[in-house]
This record gives C-alpha cells, sequence and structure tokens, in this order.
DNA sequence: ATCCAGGCTCCTG
DNA sequence: CAGGAGCATGGA
C-alpha cells in the first residue's frame, strides 16, 4: 500500500517526497528556529500551535468542504508534514496541504537579492544576518487578513491577541485532537451574518465592529477576492483595499505583505517598525515617517522583507 | 494615575 | 485640507 502510494504522489507534489505517513520536503534557507518563534510568539494564538521541544507546529486547515489537522515540522535540512487524524490521507488532500505549507512559509522565493540588498545597507545588514532564512509568514486567507489587521489598529498586540481568540472561540469552527482544540478562523459568511452588538459583546470598539462586518459582507458577496487582487501591481492593490471602509494605508499594506505576499508592501505607519527601529538604531526616540521613507528608498522591492525582518527583533 | 498600544474615520476650523 | 477627538482595553 505504502509503495503504492509512494508512486502515486511522486510527480504529484514536486518537491515532497512521500515516506510512509509523512511528507517531506528538503530546504535551504529556511530558518526554522526564527519561523517557529514568530508563530509562538503570543500565547493567546488559537489558530496554529507550536510545540519548541519537537520543533513543530499544529494547525487546522480547511481543504474543500473537510477541515484537516496538519502537523508539521520544522529542522534543520527539511520539513516533515503529517496528518495526525488521517491514516490515508488522499492525494487530493496532500497535494493541498503541501501547497499550503509552500505558501504559508513563502518557499519558493529566493532571498538572495534582498540579502544583497541589506548586506549594503547599514540599518538592515546585522538584522538580516541574525535572522538570515527567516521569510514573511503568510496569513493565507483573505477574510482572516483583512480581520486580522482591522483587530490590529491602534491597540496593543495583546488587546488584538485577545479581540481575536475571542472572534475565533465564538465564532469559529474547530477539531479536537488529543484533548487539544484546534480552530479556524470564522467565516465571512458567519460574520456577514452578525449585527454590530455581537461583536460589542466581545469588547469590539462600534467602529471595528462596522468595518468587520464591512469587510465580510464584501468578501461572502465576491465583490471582493484574492484572485482579483493578486493580479494587481502594489499601487492598485492599496488603492482598491483602502476604497473599503476600515482599511486605510496600514491595515491595506498588512495585508499586502502577509496575505497578497508582495515582497514591497510597507506599512510605514508600523508602530512595531518604529520601535524596531528606534531599537536597531540604539536611539531614545522613535524616527520620523519621513525618516523612515527615506531609508526605505533603499530597500525598494523588499520593504514587506525588511518590515518583517525588523519586526524579528522586537521579540528579543 | 497617565500614557501608549502593529490606525482609521469623521468632524472641525 | 490639515489637525484633532474618539475609540476601548490592558499593561507598563
Amino acid at each position: 500500500m505504502n509503495v503504492l502510494m509512494g508512486f502515486y504522489f511522486i510527480g504529484v507534489i514536486e518537491m515532497w517526497k512521500h515516506k510512509g505517513i509523512e511528507f517531506r520536503r528538503e530546504i535551504q534557507d529556511v530558518n526554522g528556529a526564527d519561523m517557529l518563534a514568530y508563530l509562538g510568539r503570543n500565547q493567546k494564538e488559537v489558530l496554529h500551535r507550536v510545540n519548541l521541544e519537537n520543533k513543530s507546529v499544529m494547525k487546522a486547515i480547511r481543504i474543500q468542504k473537510e477541515v484537516v489537522l496538519i502537523k508539521l515540522a520544522i529542522l534543520d535540512k527539511e520539513l516533515i508534514l503529517s496528518f495526525p487524524q488521517l491514516i490515508h490521507p488522499t492525494m487530493q488532500i496532500a497535494k493541498a496541504a503541501t501547497d499550503f505549507v509552500d505558501e504559508w512559509f513563502d518557499l519558493s522565493r529566493d532571498l538572495q537579492p534582498f540579502y544583497d540588498l541589506a548586506h549594503r545597507d547599514e540599518i538592515l545588514k546585522e538584522v538580516v544576518l541574525a535572522y538570515k532564512g527567516l521569510r514573511i509568514i503568510a496569513v493565507e486567507e483573505l477574510f482572516e487578513a483583512l480581520s486580522w489587521s482591522i483587530m490590529g489598529q491602534q491597540i496593543s498586540l495583546q488587546v488584538a491577541y485577545g479581540l481575536k481568540q475571542k472572534l475565533v472561540t465564538t465564532f469559529g469552527e474547530s477539531v479536537v485532537h488529543d484533548d487539544i482544540e484546534y480552530w479556524l478562523f470564522p467565516s465571512a459568511e458567519k460574520v456577514a451574518s452578525l449585527n454590530v452588538e455581537e461583536l460589542r459583546n466581545l469588547s469590539f470598539t462600534q467602529r471595528k465592529a462596522e468595518y468587520l462586518i464591512g469587510v465580510a459582507e464584501l468578501i461572502a458577496t465576491d465583490q471582493l477576492n484574492k484572485e482579483q487582487l493578486l493580479v494587481m501591481s502594489l499601487g492598485e492593490m492599496e488603492t482598491r483595499l483602502t476604497a473599503i471602509r476600515g482599511i486605510g494605508k496600514w491595515s491595506a499594506n498588512y495585508v499586502i505583505m502577509r496575505c497578497l505576499r508582495h515582497p514591497d508592501a510597507f506599512p510605514l505607519a508600523d508602530v512595531g517598525l518604529h520601535n524596531a527601529l528606534k531599537k536597531v538604531l540604539n536611539q531614545s526616540e522613535k524616527p520620523s515617517l519621513a525618516e523612515i521613507e527615506e531609508w526605505a528608498k533603499n530597500w525598494s522591492g523588499w520593504r514587506a522583507y525588511a518590515t518583517f525582518y525588523l519586526w524579528r527583533t522586537l521579540q528579543e
């Protein structure tokens, strides 16, 4: 059975090799330790669960109509994907899950041009040496990415994670494995059906509640989708997203960076970015927006990656 | 206590 | 059209 399945999978999923109940992909230039640190940075995260001892992350994802739990070990030279709740994953599920991981960790991107650029940049030079192999971790679902940017506006990450936890555990779906609950972000359809009061009960502000429901309606009615955005230029993406009530330049660029994966998206107004620059430059005050824009000229093409690497410095 | 958190809209003058 | 109030909550 396994031999047959092995032949079946090979060739279908190029980079991934099937061995027994596991799928393995050899990796280079992936900084697993820092990826796991980023994934595990907040205790209130409910959409995945990191286990630093076995260097793995567990996450429930939706494949077609099915909810599938995946376990991904991130080792030095390879990724190991397995399905804790499935004895015989179908080819369709294996293909979708490996595709998910490839995109989640931006595995197809060659970071060498970014390293070259950073090596010539006084601000990024040491940061990029320190975290080399860190890749932008995606928020794959457009609705989740937009929601997260709305929840993150103005307030601290702690409060934002608290809002997300309440939203997800109140209106999302979950699967249970070994007595642990793994959550999926609620669907746009579900959130579009809510009223403002129901979100206010979860400590959302009036505004945040209105924004979230509005975005949910746009996605649920397919007036907005990831496919239409992905074919746009960076500027067009920003224009389209900032036309949505509740989505300003910061949120738009956050979504473009984390979900649409444009490597040059740049959340200029981001407080985390400001604090990271203050820290890296060892200054007593946060830099001005004008200064940051000036420095960022040298990061052109890779400003999203520059931002993600700078964020990483805040966790230490 | 006061200020600041991975901002945005809307209302003033 | 620039500038500022208001949002709601938790941690320093």
